[in-house]
DNA sequence: CAGTGAGCGAGCTTCCGCTTGACTT
């Protein structure tokens, strides 16, 4: 029996605690929340000040038991949650959850996980603070009002199983505009003149760029310009260096570790945030999940011997960095290498790859600045009154460069130097060529993960915890789609002055090609259209921001948090009435023309599963055809004759043992039927054109594949089966499936021992049954 | 995974933010 429990968080955390801790402590975790609103209704008292119902979580009875058994054997329970909202609250709910007596309960809280932290908390506990578990409160009851209004709204205007919420609703908002100003972009060219010259240095001819600081808008003004130039002299007229510095990238926080390994690694989110997780739960990384930028002094300590040691003095500069990000809670530290020395690890290739970044970026937030000198050389012309530039760039000193340089989104990394020989004002220089080429102006670049991501985390929305989780849902809900699309050829214009003559190409150049970006799908666009429509204040961009100083507000004790709640849900809840009374059902309904055959309307509108075109009106003789969209076409593009086409299925085949074959495309791509079995067409088989011959093939090879599915059958009874699945054989009997007792082997089942399996066990759940993720 | 789409209506879906394994046919 222990005499003092400690209650964390997380168990990788548990476990590094109890090490800094003597033996008179126990440190247990909860893992996280336990407990929430009930999700079976709305979990909110409306009429009576929004009293929240919190019950434990179904998914923590267990752990909950096992914590109130070690309760209440402790003399005292050290209540050690994060400390910001989400943790208070943690900690409010498990005095509740575990009934422990004010009087034995400590409440303390660190940001880092070092033993002189732990201790220093250990010595001042202090008690809940009522206020900031309010503001939890209001949090929590207002996200799920707007949540569990909104959604059911949607099911009944657009189509079920549809969601919206706080956060979500504004993510696809932004991949929706940024469709759409791509969409409106006038893509206005110019011409950009790059001259190049030859300068002397030593017995070397170097060649020199410089880019002229006008662009022509017309290809007449260029040729005009390159003409002047060809009988022009050039001269030196202006140099001027001037010293720059170039600061280390502060280390990592969620966010900015999601956007790196994106850009750096290719990771997606999801899959960044798993690595790290494994690193941290193997003591190799601090916490993942953090908005906070600070690094402990242990930590600073660290990486200032590593940094010495590797680079030498010169190369240190610690630094403490303060976030700028709204909302930031910082409960934890930044995350960072547990130990700095350890420069790499064992693993695979990925874990490996994503602690490097770590690493060096960690070092390298603790390293001195680069110090440059920035060269701009103004070259005139005798025939003209405009300028060439040309740009250089000498690391005086590397610093942080030596070993990591933060990349960017809009270009590849730019790091490294442009050396310009050495000239002298009034020099006059020698043109090799002039280069005019036409250049067209880019569009907003589409999102990826980790581009939204950062916006989201700009605008304040959401938490490091929900940024993975957030993107998988809105792609789960087929708002929008993560795709790679092909891009489109452009041709465009150079002119190149050279020897004295001006020779015009046509060159061409592939744009627009995307690789993993987010799209957003003809769902999305219809669901933000409703939601800006009746709801534009949950959709604006600041209304979290808004939202979230009046939980500071709530948390500093200067705002009751139901009053707060009943201002907001007020006018929203008429809102949601009003809406749901004053409106119909949307479908975003097209009419695309009409078949030149029957002469019927065709539309294209959002059904109940999806985005589809129809054929006709629904009225007292006639019945509308229907068809689903293919992957790839969208409402918004798909022509009449596209629409046709999808109108030829389902097709007949042919006979096969008296039973119709025929070919058609389901929810899950294209199929055919055959005496009410179907099988699944491959990628190269298309629908409209396949034959009878190739669909007998298909169909002889799926019954030949289920053949050896199956391990046994019973004369007794034909429903009986044992069947070989993906996760080992099984027994399967009117769809319900049984687990094999490991001590059997499946093959030497008799009828009765199958019969016996069934009814002492439980049948497992089958996948209609089962929740789809 | 399961192969649909008038309308009828029961019964289902849903939020955000903390945290990790469980367990699939």
């Amino acid at each position: 029996m222990t005499k003092n429990l400690v209650i964390v968080e997380s168990p990788a955390k548990a476990k590094t605690i109890e090490g800094f801790l003597g033996k008179e402590y126990q440190v247990k975790s909860c893992f996280g929340h336990v407990m929430d609103l009930s999700k079976k209704d709305l979990g909110v008292d409306i009429d009576h000040g929004f009293v929240p119902r919190y019950i434990i979580s179904p998914d923590k009875k267990k752990i909950v038991s096992e914590l109130k058994k070690l309760a209440g054997e402790a003399e005292i329970v050290w209540l050690a949650s994060d400390e910001d909202r989400e943790g208070e609250a943690i900690a409010a709910h498990l005095m509740e959850a575990l009934t422990i007596q004010e009087s034995k309960s400590r409440r303390i809280v660190f940001h880092e996980i070092t033993k002189p932290a732990i201790l220093e908390a250990i010595e001042h506990p202090r008690g809940i603070d009522r206020d900031l578990v309010n503001a939890q409160q209001a949090r929590r009851v207002l996200d799920r009002l707007v949540g569990f209004e909104l959604s059911p709204l949607l099911w009944k205007k657009i189509k079920p199983a549809l969601s919206a919420g706080r956060v979500q609703s504004v993510a696809v908002r932004l991949i929706v505009e940024r469709e759409e100003e791509i969409r409106n972009f006038k893509s206005a060219s110019s011409f950009r003149v790059v001259g190049t010259f030859i300068v002397k240095n030593g017995k070397q001819l170097v060649p020199v760029e410089a880019e002229l600081t006008r662009r022509f808008t017309t290809q007449e003004e260029a040729v005009a310009f390159l003409e002047k130039c060809s009988e022009a002299d050039f001269l030196v007229e202006e140099i001027e260096t001037k010293p720059a510095k170039k600061s280390p990238a502060p280390p990592f926080t969620t966010s900015t570790l999601q956007q790196e390994a994106s850009r750096k690694l290719g990771f997606s989110v999801a899959n960044t945030m798993r690595i790290a997780q494994d690193l941290y739960e193997s003591g190799k990384i601090t916490y993942m999940r953090t908005d906070s930028l600070n690094l402990s002094n242990l930590a600073i300590g660290m990486a200032k011997q590593e940094i010495t040691g590797l680079f030498g003095a010169d190369y240190v500069k610690t630094r403490k960095y303060t976030t700028k990000s709204k909302g930031a809670q910082e409960a934890h530290e930044a995350i960072r290498p547990t130990y700095m020395n350890v420069r790499s690890i064992d693993g695979d290739k990925s874990h490996k790859r994503l602690y490097d970044l770590i690493w060096k970026r960690t070092i390298a937030s603790q390293m001195a600045d680069a110090l440059l000198e920035k060269t701009t050389v103004t070259i005139g012309i005798s025939t003209s009154q405009e300028k060439f530039i040309a740009k250089g760039e000498l690391i005086r000193f590397d610093g942080f460069l030596k070993l990591y340089l933060e990349s960017s989104d809009e270009e590849p990394n730019n790091g490294g130097e442009k050396i310009l020989p050495p000239m002298k004002k009034n020099d006059p220089l020698e043109m090799e060529q002039v280069d005019a080429q036409q250049k067209y102006a880019q569009p907003p670049p589409r999102y990826t993960e980790a581009m939204l991501v950062k916006k989201l985390e700009e605008l304040g929305i959401g938490r490091p915890s929900t940024y993975a989780p957030t993107i998988s849902t809105i792609q789960r809900r087929e708002y929008v789609v993560k795709e790679d699309r092909q891009g489109t050829i452009r041709n465009f214009l150079v002119f190149t002055l050279k020897d004295g003559n001006i020779i015009r190409q046509e060159k061409t150049e592939k744009i627009g090609s995307e690789k993993a970006k987010l799209f957003p799908t003809d769902i999305g666009i219809l669901v933000n259209q409703f939601l800006l429509e009746h709801f534009q204040n949950i959709m604006d961009y600041n209304f979290t921001a808004t939202v979230e100083e009046q939980f500071d507000e709530i948390a500093e004790g200067k705002l009751v948090w139901n009053a707060m709640i009943q201002e907001f849900y007020g006018p929203f809840h008429s809102r949601i009435v009003q809406t749901l009374e004053g409106t119909r059902k949307v479908s975003g309904e097209k009419l695309l023309g009409t078949d030149p055959t029957t002469g019927l309307n065709v539309f294209v509108k959002i059904g109940r599963y999806g985005p589809m075109v129809q054929m006709g009106e629904a009225d007292m003789e006639n019945k509308p055809r229907f068809a689903a969209l293919k992957k790839g076409q969208s409402m918004e593009s798909i022509t009449l004759d596209e629409a046709l086409e999808l109108f030829k299925l389902p097709r007949v085949l042919g006979v096969l043992d008296q039973a119709e074959v025929t070919v058609a495309t389901g929810r899950f791509g294209p199929y055919i039927r055959h005496q009410s079995h179907f099988y699944s067409l491959m990628r190269s088989d298309d629908p409209l054109t396949i034959t009878m011959e190739r669909a007998i093939e298909i169909i002889t090879e799926k019954k030949k594949m289920d053949q050896e599915k199956i391990i046994r059958e019973f004369k007794e009874e034909k429903e009986l089966k044992i069947l070989n699945g993906k996760y080992g054989p099984y027994i399967s009997y009117n769809k319900l499936n049984f687990k094999i007792p490991k001590n059997k082997v499946a093959e030497e089942l008799t009828f009765e021992e199958c019969k016996k399996i069934m009814t002492e066990s439980k049948p497992t759940k089958s996948s209609k049954s089962r929740k789809s993720k």
